[in-house]
RNA sequence: GCCCCGAUGACGGAACAGGUAGACGUAACGGACUUAAAAUCCGUUGUUGCGAAAGCGACGUGCCGGUUCAAGUCCGGCUCGGGGCACCA
C-alpha cells in the first residue's frame, strides 16, 4: 500500500477486515453493559444518496463511540421491504416484486457498507421475506385472540392513485401521504382495524415518561390522540321515540342551547325528516357528499345546513328546540350530533346568524364584587395608571416609542386619554390584580354621555369583557342620569367603524344582538376560554362555569339524561390494505362467511409466486384452500396487512432475529430493550412511532414484553437539502428533484469519511443541511492534513508504547509540550461532552479536533518553511497527542482513523479500544485571563495569577494602565469583581 | 385562527449557569513555493471614525423597550421565516 492517501483503498480494507473480526457484532453473553442503537430500516427503493447518509452517519458515530465506551452494542439494520414503488416496478417491467426488491436491497446494503457503517449484519431482517412475515401473521393473530383486531363496515379513506384504503393517519391536508395531489375519496367498506383507541389514554400518559424525545415530537402526539373531557345528554325528540346524543365540553351552556345539529351522515336523519323537508334535506345530502374533506372543512366557506322539521326537547328546560343537519358536524366525531349555542360557539353563531335562530347568552363573563372590581382611574393613582398603560401597551406597539419609557412619561399617554372630559375606568381581578380592560366616557353635556375608549387586555380577548364594560358604563350613566349615545343603524354604524379602527379600538367579540356590541367587529371567540358564571340558567345561575360543568353534568346522570364522556380525536387503526405486495391477513372465510384464523402451525400464509396482475383477490388457486384440520373449503382473506405493521416491531425483532420458532424470545428481547437511542427523520413522528409504541403497548399485555416504551430516546435529524434546477430553489434531496449526489460516485472519488464528516460538520444534528460538494472537499482536506502529519512521524511514533492520557506525566517537559498535553486534554473534554446523549453536538467535537490538527501543524512545524525535528519528551507529547487524537475521531471518520492507527504502530483494531479519558486536574490552569470592562464593555484583559481576591484583583486593574487613562477624564463609581474572571468598573 | 421552533459576518455555524460576540469551516483577498496552474503553507477578512504607522475610539447578534454593574443569552411588545394542527363541539 502507497504513501497516497487512497480512500477507495483504505476504506475498502477496512470494512472487510471489521467484517471478518466480527467487530460489529453484538453479543449475548457479554458482561459488558448493553447499548441498542438503532436507526428507522429504510425502504428499499433503489440507490442511497447523500440525504440518506447523513442519518446513518449520525446513528454510525453513536455507535461506534459507545463502543469505544465500553457498551455492548446492538446496531441492526434491515430493511422495511413491503409497499407499493415494487408492485409498480414490477407491472412495468414484468418482473414480480420480490425481485426487485431483493435487487435493490443488495445494491442498497453494498452502499450501506460503503459509509462505513458498523451494523450487525448477522441480525438483518428484510420485511418482506417469508421468515419475517410470518411472525407479522403470529403476532396478528395473538392480536385477533385478543380482541385488538376487528373488522367493522366503515366510512374509509380510498386513495385512486393507491388503489387502497388508508389509515387516518396516511392522509394529509386531504390527500395521500404517498401521492400529496391525490385526492382522498370516502368510501363505506368493511375493512380490519387495530384497536388503538384502547389505549389512547395510556399513549397520551406516557409521552410524559419520554422525557427524551423533543417537544416537537410529543406534541404532535399529543394533538393526534386529542383527548377532551366532556359530556353526553339525550335530547328527546318531539313526537317519537328516538333520541339524539350529542357530546359537548361545554354543558354549563345547555341553557343556552337554541337548536341541534346533526352531520349529514347521521344514522338518525332518516327517521328525523318531516315529509315538507325530505326534498330539501336528500338534496343537500347529495350535496355534501360531493365535496371533498378539504372543501368540507375550509374555514372561509359558509356554514350550510338545513332544518330537519322536527324537534327536540332540551332535557334542563324542557324547551322545544329544532333539529338540523349541517356538514360543520362530523360525523366521525363524538356522536356525531352536536347542540348549537351561538352565544358562546363561533361556528354555531355563524350558523344560527345564517339561518336566523335564536342566539341566548347564558354566560357572564365576571362577576364585580367577588372577584372582579372596577375603579376610576385618577391623574394622581400612579398604580392605576401603570395598569392603564400595560393594556394600552397592548395594542398600541409604538406607545412605548412614542413616549418613551420613564416612568414621567409612562404617564402621559394615560394621562392625555383622561385628561378633559373623559373619565376612565378599570376593571380589575381582584386575586392578583390583573386588569382585564378599561372604559372611557366622556360626558358631552348634562344629559348626554359617549363611550370614548375600550380596551380589553390581549389574554382576555374573545370573552364578552368589552361587553360586560360597556353594559356596566350603561347601567351607571342611566343611574346617574345620562342618556348614552349609540350607533345602532348602518348610516351611523359605517362611519362609526371606519372612525374607531382608524383610532386603534379593539374590536370586541361579541355574540349576542346587543346593538352596543355590534358598533365593533366581529372577533372569533375562543369557545372554550370564554367561561365565566352562569346566567338565565336556572338553579345553577352564579356558579363558575367550571363547577358548573360537574354539577350539571351529575343532575342529569341522576335523571337519567347525561353523562361524563371522555372523547379522543384518535381513530382505530385501519390496516387493511387492497394490495398484493405486503403481509398476507392469515385469516379464512368459511362459505357462510364466518371467519377462521389460520393455525399457528400453518404459518406463514405466504404470497403466491405467480400472480401476474398482482390483485390477490383474483389469484383464485390461492384464495381457495381445504382447511388441513377441519377438511372444510375455506376462502383465504385478501387483503394485506399495511406495512406499518412491519415497522411496528422490527425493532424486537433484532434482538433475537434468528429465532425459528417466535417472532421473539421475550427474555432475550428483555436483555436488550428498550431502544436507548433511536435515530430517524420527523415524518415518523405521528406514523410509525405511536404504531410502535401501541404495539409495545399491547404486547406488554399479551405478556410477551414487559415494558411499556419501545424509545428511550430520540434524535430526529434534520433533512439534506440541495439546489434543484428543475425547482428552482434549494430543497429537499430527492431522485424526483434532479438534485442528488450519489453514494458511489462520491465515496468513490472522495471517500466515504470525508462525506460523513461534512454530514457531521455541516450543522446541529436536527437542523437541515445543505450539501455542498466544496464543503465536502474541505473535509478531505482536513483528513489529508492528518494523514500527512502521522505518515511524517510514522515510524517514530510507536502508539502501542505510548501511555493513554490520565496516565501521563508532564513534570519536566517543556513549555511547549506541556501545552500540547494540556490542549489534548480539553480536545477530549471537549469532545467527550459534545458526544453525551443530551448534547449529541457532533459539528462542534469535529471543530475541536481541527483545531487540535492545527495546533499539531503549529507544534511540528509541518508544511511551513522550517519543520521542526522533535526529540524525548517533545517527540513523546507528539506520540500522546496523535493517540489519542486517533481515537477521538474513530466514531467519526473511521477508515483514515483506523488506518493511520495501525501504520503508526498501534496495537491491534483502533475500533476495539477503550475511549479515552482525561485528567481534569490538567485543565486546572494556575493562570487566567482577567478581562477589564468598562460599564459592561471589554477594555482590556491581562493574564494574572489564579486564586486572587476581589480587593487585589481591584487593586491590580485601577493600576492597569488603560484604566488610569480613562480614570483621568471620569471618576469611578463602582467595581464589580468576579474572581478569576472579570472587573467591570462603572464610571461615571 | 391556534400551538411549537427559529432569526448572530459574504455563507454554514460557535458562545452548553447573564460575564472577552463571531470558535471551527467554507468563500474571498494578499503573500510564499512554482516557468505556470493546481495542490500546499503563512497571513488578512463584522461595520465604521481618527492616524503615515504603532495605535486610539464608536457601533454591532431581526426591530422597539425593560431588568442588570453587565444581555446573543432573562422579561414585555412587534416583524419576518420554518414546522405542526385546524369546523374535534
Amino acid at each position: 500500500m502507497s504513501n497516497q492517501y487512497n480512500p477507495l483503498e483504505i476504506e475498502a480494507k477496512w470494512q472487510s477486515r471489521w467484517e471478518d473480526a466480527g467487530l460489529n457484532r453484538a453479543r449475548e453473553n457479554s458482561q459488558k453493559p448493553k447499548f441498542y442503537s438503532l436507526v428507522m430500516f429504510p425502504y428499499p427503493s433503489g440507490d442511497l444518496h447523500m440525504g440518506h447518509m447523513r442519518v446513518y452517519a449520525i446513528s454510525d458515530v453513536i455507535s461506534r463511540f459507545r463502543r469505544l465506551k465500553g457498551y455492548e452494542v446492538l446496531n441492526p439494520m434491515g430493511f422495511d421491504a413491503f409497499g407499493l414503488p415494487a408492485e409498480n416496478a414490477a407491472l412495468e417491467k414484468g418482473i414480480h416484486p420480490a425481485v426487485w426488491t431483493e435487487q435493490n436491497i443488495t445494491r442498497m446494503r453494498s452502499q450501506l457498507k460503503k459509509m462505513g457503517t458498523s451494523y450487525d449484519w448477522e441480525r438483518e431482517v428484510i420485511s418482506c421475506r417469508p421468515e419475517y412475515y410470518r411472525w407479522s401473521q403470529w403476532l396478528f393473530l395473538k392480536f385477533y385472540e385478543k380482541g385488538l383486531v376487528y373488522k367493522k363496515e366503515a366510512p374509509v379513506n380510498w386513495c385512486p392513485e393507491c388503489e387502497t384504503v388508508l389509515a387516518n393517519e396516511q392522509v394529509e391536508d386531504g390527500c395521500c401521504w404517498r401521492h400529496t395531489k391525490t385526492t382522498v375519496e370516502k368510501k363505506m367498506l368493511s375493512q380490519w382495524f387495530m384497536r388503538i383507541t384502547a389505549y389512547a389514554e395510556e399513549l397520551l400518559d406516557d409521552l410524559d415518561k419520554l422525557s427524551n424525545w423533543s417537544p416537537q415530537v410529543k406534541t404532535m402526539q399529543l394533538n393526534w390522540i386529542g383527548k377532551s373531557v366532556g359530556s353526553e345528554i339525550d335530547f328527546m325528540v318531539e313526537g317519537r321515540e328516538q333520541k339524539i346524543t350529542v357530546y359537548t365540553t361545554r354543558i354549563d351552556t345547555v341553557f343556552g342551547a337554541t337548536y341541534l345539529v346533526l352531520a349529514p351522515e347521521h344514522p338518525l336523519v332518516k327517521g328525523l325528516t318531516s315529509p315538507e323537508q325530505e326534498k330539501a334535506v336528500s338534496e343537500y345530502i347529495v350535496n355534501a357528499g360531493k365535496l371533498s374533506d378539504i372543501d368540507r372543512q375550509s374555514e372561509v366557506r359558509l356554514k350550510t345546513g338545513v332544518s330537519l322539521g322536527s324537534f327536540a326537547i332540551n332535557p334542563y328546560t324542557g324547551e322545544r328546540i329544532p333539529v338540523w343537519i349541517g356538514d360543520y358536524v362530523l360525523g366521525s366525531y363524538g356522536t356525531g350530533s352536536v347542540m348549537g349555542v351561538p352565544a358562546h360557539d363561533e361556528r354555531d353563531f355563524k350558523f344560527a346568524k345564517q339561518y336566523g335562530l335564536a342566539i341566548r347568552n347564558v354566560i357572564l363573563p365576571l362577576r364585580l364584587g367577588d372577584d372582579f372590581e372596577i375603579s376610576e382611574v385618577k391623574a394622581d393613582d400612579e398604580i392605576a395608571l401603570g395598569q392603564t398603560f400595560e393594556i394600552l401597551q397592548s395594542y398600541f406597539a409604538n406607545l412605548i416609542s412614542e413616549f418613551g419609557s420613564d416612568a414621567e412619561k409612562k404617564d402621559k399617554p394615560v394621562l392625555e386619554y383622561i385628561s378633559g372630559e373623559d373619565r376612565f375606568w378599570i376593571l380589575r381581578q381582584k386575586a392578583d390584580n390583573k386588569v382585564l380592560g378599561c372604559i372611557g366616557i366622556k360626558e358631552l353635556s348634562s344629559e348626554i354621555a359617549e363611550f370614548t375608549r375600550l380596551f380589553v387586555h390581549k389574554d382576555c380577548r374573545g370573552q364578552g369583557i368589552g361587553t360586560f364594560l360597556m353594559n356596566w358604563a350603561e347601567a351607571r350613566a342611566r343611574e346617574t342620569g345620562y342618556q348614552i349615545v349609540r350607533f345602532d343603524s348602518d348610516d351611523t354604524l359605517k362611519p362609526a367603524l371606519a372612525l374607531y379602527s382608524k383610532l386603534g379600538y379593539y374590536q370586541i367579540s361579541c355574540y349576542n344582538d346587543n346593538p352596543t356590541a355590534n358598533l365593533y367587529f366581529e372577533k372569533k371567540l375562543n369557545a372554550n376560554t370564554a367561561c365565566g358564571y352562569l346566567e338565565g340558567s336556572g338553579e345553577f345561575d352564579g356558579l363558575k362555569s367550571d363547577q358548573a360543568k360537574d354539577r350539571i353534568t351529575q343532575s342529569g346522570e341522576v335523571r337519567g339524561f347525561a353523562r361524563f364522556k371522555t372523547q379522543y380525536r384518535l381513530r382505530d387503526w385501519l390496516i387493511s390494505r387492497q394490495r398484493f405486495w405486503g403481509t398476507p391477513i392469515p385469516l379464512a372465510y368459511r362459505v357462510d362467511g364466518s371467519i377462521v384464523p389460520i393455525s399457528y402451525d400453518h404459518l406463514p400464509v405466504t404470497l403466491p409466486e405467480d400472480c401476474p396482475n398482482l390483485k390477490l383477490a383474483q389469484a383464485e388457486d390461492w384464495l381457495h384452500f381445504v382447511d388441513p384440520v377441519s377438511g372444510e373449503r375455506l376462502r383465504r382473506e385478501s387483503d394485506t396487512m399495511d406495512t406499518f405493521i412491519c415497522s411496528s416491531w422490527y425493532f424486537l425483532r433484532f434482538a433475537d432475529a434468528l429465532n425459528n420458532s417466535h417472532p421473539f424470545d421475550p427474555e432475550v428481547v428483555q436483555k436488550w430493550l428498550p431502544v436507548d437511542q433511536y435515530v430517524g427523520g420527523i415524518e415518523h413522528a405521528i406514523l410509525h412511532l405511536l404504531y410502535a409504541r401501541f404495539f409495545v403497548k399491547a404486547l406488554r399485555d399479551l405478556g410477551l414484553l414487559s415494558f411499556d416504551e419501545p424509545f428511550q430516546r430520540l434524535l430526529s435529524q434534520g433533512m439534506v437539502t440541495m439546489y434543484s434546477e428543475k425547482e428552482g430553489k434549494v430543497a429537499k434531496m430527492s431522485k424526483s428533484r434532479g438534485n442528488v449526489v450519489g453514494i458511489d460516485d462520491f465515496v468513490e472519488e472522495y471517500g466515504a469519511d470525508s462525506a460523513r464528516l461534512f454530514m457531521l460538520f455541516a450543522g446541529p444534528v436536527t437542523d437541515e443541511i445543505e450539501w455542498s460538494t466544496e464543503g465536502a472537499k474541505g473535509q478531505l482536506r482536513f483528513i489529508q492534513r492528518l494523514w500527512r502529519l502521522v505518515m511524517e512521524y510514522e515510524s517514530r511514533l510507536a502508539l502501542s508504547t505510548v501511555a493513554l492520557l490520565d496516565s501521563i506525566n508532564v513534570t519536566g517537559f517543556t513549555k511547549k509540550a506541556k501545552e500540547l498535553v494540556i490542549l489534548t486534554h480539553r480536545t477530549v473534554q471537549a469532545v467527550e461532552s459534545d458526544l453525551a446523549e443530551e448534547r449529541y453536538s457532533l459539528h462542534t467535537a469535529i471543530a475541536r479536533m481541527f483545531e487540535l490538527l492545527n495546533a499539531l501543524y503549529q507544534y511540528t512545524g509541518l508544511g511551513s518553511q522550517e519543520a521542526v525535528s522533535l526529540e524525548g519528551d517533545d517527540l513523546l507529547a507528539l506520540r500522546f497527542a496523535i493517540k489519542n487524537f486517533l481515537i477521538l475521531l474513530a466514531p467519526f471518520a473511521p477508515h483514515i482513523s483506523a488506518e493511520l492507527w495501525e501504520r503508526a504502530g498501534g496495537e491491534g483494531f483502533l475500533h476495539a479500544q477503550s475511549w479515552t479519558t482525561f485528567d481534569p486536574a490538567m485543565l486546572e490552569k494556575d493562570e487566567v485571563e482577567i478581562v477589564i470592562q468598562v460599564n459592561g464593555k471589554r477594555l482590556d484583559s491581562f493574564p494574572c495569577k489564579k486564586g486572587l481576591t476581589q480587593t487585589e484583583l481591584e487593586a491590580l486593574v485601577l493600576n492597569h494602565i488603560k484604566v488610569k487613562n480613562r480614570l483621568e477624564k471620569a471618576t469611578l463609581k463602582k467595581a464589580i469583581v468576579v474572581p478569576d474572571r472579570l472587573v467591570n468598573l462603572v464610571i461615571g
